[in-house]
DNA sequence: CATGGTTTTATGTTCATACATAATAACATG
DNA sequence: CATGTTATTATGTATGAACATAAAACCATG
């Protein structure tokens, strides 16, 4: 047992790393218990409970009460996707931001968005679609309905300056969403704003956000051809 | 200052999370520090500290030091994509899941795929595609190239019931990654795999490992048209 | 008035201790 | 031997106190 000086628990996070990428605890393996690894870094549990948890969360343990820390058989890899507004992601990539509102009705929505959104059939919805752009290039086209019954402050807003997408975060709360990426055919639609081939392969992103028990709105966001959205794991 | 009774960092959190939705704490505003919070809450600083660091994470708090906790202006949803091992998707969906090698070859790369893996333009590499299919259907086609300078018991596994994908995340440690996700046209080899028609929009996911300053492998996944990718928020 | 050093402050972290809780293991009982 | 009860155990959490650290605010000095 040797007894080692990590006073941190990102030290003690960093050396328990460390055993698992060299091996010493192999998938599936049973480690030392806190108080047990508390003992050997010198430091207290709570210490190392915390650099456990840390990478419990991060999917690369899985702990039991009783039955211990486990070294995870397939460590899932947790890739988290930061899905900002649009114009940020723009900018960030140092590239200068466009908006142009495409279209702005309020009218009944077709049955598969209104039952999307839990509203009844008659019930008249805000749709809005705009083009997002980079550098005046398409970079995505946003199409959204949005629940006027539940924000009909949306309803003053006309989406020519700001779009849809950004005053919603700042405006309307919610309390939790669905996301689905998927790929997309680009629809004549669709390849006429972002002046690409039609039945280009274009990453469509579909979110559904809710407020409690109340649907907010539901959007497709279709990147142009080539994007990527990437992250590090 | 309503004393109440929160001993718990979740009931904390919860009451934190009220304030937000319920727009008492907007977007932007400062919040009471932890030693205020503790005291109407009539618990520890620590305990306030465990739910706020915890909704920091979440993404629906900023916190520095000394300047205070605000809620965030703009809350960046974190999309968290468990990418397991494909057979545990397809399983975990209830079908069942078949596995066809495709090619396996032991070459010299192209060079994109060397300099992505960086290794020299004349190393051999191991060459893996694979077809993953569900309830008999083609599912995903994995084309991935692992450094066999690297990871030479690689060579030594056939891979004709296990799949690369599995047989790495099980005996070889990586550890740092990049994922890209992108929409790309099938191309008629993909097709034929996929039973497809060519130019369909397939959602690809390309994947990069490392082991410290060694690359291990790179590999993308197509997945048949009409995959969707989802996740809650 | 700009500039650089100093103070103040809110979050960040460690620690020892105590108790809570879930889940296994051990045991008793029929 | 099956089954339900009880003890044990490892993680989970709460607490108060102390110190660390980053960053804003303040102040002195030129």
């Amino acid at each position: 047992m040797n007894v080692q000086t990590a006073q941190t628990w990102q030290s003690v996070q960093k050396e328990v790393l460390r055993r698992i990428h060299a091996r010493d605890w192999k998938p599936g393996d049973l480690i030392p218990n806190e108080t047990e690894l508390a003992k050997e870094f010198g430091c207290a549990r709570t210490t190392v409970n915390r650099a456990l948890r840390s990478l419990a969360e991060a999917g690369l343990l899985e702990r039991r009460r009783k039955a211990g820390t486990r070294v995870a058989a397939q460590p899932v890899a947790k890739a988290t996707l930061n899905i900002a507004v649009i114009r940020h992601e723009v900018e960030d990539r140092g590239a200068r931001y466009g908006y142009q509102l495409a279209l702005r009705e309020v009218r009944i929505a077709p049955t598969h968005i209104s039952a999307t959104l839990g509203v009844g059939v008659k019930d008249r919805l805000l749709h809005v679609m705009a083009l997002h752009l980079s550098n005046d290039v398409p970079y995505a086209l946003e199409d959204r309905w949005i629940n006027a019954v539940h924000v009909p402050d949306a309803l003053k807003q006309d989406f020519r300056s700001i779009s849809a997408n950004e005053w919603l975060l700042q405006n309307v709360p919610y309390t939790s969403g669905e996301i689905s990426f998927s790929a997309k055919p680009a629809s004549a639609e669709n390849a006429n704003y972002l002046n690409c081939p039609e039945s280009s392969a274009l990453l469509a992103v579909d979110r559904l956000t809710w407020d409690h028990d109340q649907s907010v709105t539901v959007v497709q966001v279709l990147f142009a051809p080539g994007h990527q959205i990437r992250t590090r794991i």
